[in-house]
DNA sequence: CCTAAATGTTAGGTATACCTATCTTTCATA
DNA sequence: TATGAAAGATAGGTATACCTAACATTTAGG
């Protein structure tokens, strides 16, 4: 019926998902109280929202059950868990943020990101770790250096020229 | 009445007041038909987005009038904007994204980020815009090579060592 | 095994943010 | 200056995404 091309889900219903995929990894189960507590809304929130993706054919849940991704339901969520974790690793590790804000600013911004801009947050981190420097590219450390006083640090080397 | 602290409004809200700011700077006035145009929603949508905005004290609307923003209004919009600016600079100028593609994402974005990731982000944007190199930083060129061959650029100096 | 607490569901209500249909006002111009 | 088209407002409807209150089921201790 519905499930002919790729499901556009809401950014309340990407966040349902998400939070099945987490407590089955953490505690090998999905049930409604814990959905509720993880993302602050109440118990008939979670029931409301998980017939609704049952009714997406991205979930399964028997009355008084515990919640199951189905097969479409893992494919989508392991895509909305990529998206999240780049743009985490990119406010940490690039931006130098504390993990704890990193989080809740991807949880919210990953809702918004394209495919086609997250591709580009994707090559860029790639860039950034492909760096032949151990640890952070000697530019990352500059920003570092930067934000905490204000100031460039001293170019040992000039970077002007090349191309 | 509900003046006191920074209002924090919705990110639908922020929408109406970005376009306001918009047809003042692009017409000189901003009328309803122009708002619903340019934010892709119908007539009504707009009277009744307007009435919620002066309820806030940010926009004053006379009936068959234009709309006009508030100091508060103003002072609002102006940050909301500054945020999109700074989002669509990041997305066009570090990541390389067609305008129309960052504009699109830096609108949805816009209004997940926190005021702590939008001053990291900023320091970032100012860190590589005070690059001693004329035009774009060396490692950023670099990027832009890796995204097009995906190949790093041959490291004409080494990037290694230094703190 | 049975009952009380925890968990889950259902029913019904609120707020946001749209929409269409209809009515009112404004304004350009014939 | 009268009028019809454009613009705006209002009324009423839909969908999402919450909530509280009340009811049903499960489960763990006594």
């Amino acid at each position: 019926m519905q499930s002919k091309t790729s499901i556009k889900l809401s950014s309340n219903m990407e966040d349902y998902l998400e939070a099945i995929v987490m407590l089955k990894k953490s505690k090998g189960v999905a049930r409604v109280r814990d959905i509720s507590r993880l993302i602050n809304v109440k118990t008939p929130s979670v029931s409301g929202a998980l017939s609704m993706l049952a009714k997406n054919g991205l979930v399964v849940h028997e009355r008084y059950g515990y919640a199951e991704l189905t097969a479409k339901g893992q494919k989508l969520a392991k895509k909305i868990k990529k998206r999240h974790d780049t743009l985490s690793k990119f406010l940490t590790e690039i931006l130098n943020i504390e993990p704890k804000i990193a989080a809740e600013d991807a949880c919210k911004m990953e809702h918004a990101i394209s495919p086609y801009t997250f591709g580009k947050l994707t090559k860029f981190l790639e860039f950034v770790k492909s760096s032949p420097a151990k640890g952070k590219p000697h530019w990352l450390k500059g920003f570092g250096y930067y934000v905490k006083t204000g100031k460039r640090p001293k170019c040992v080397l000039k970077d002007g020229g090349a191309k």
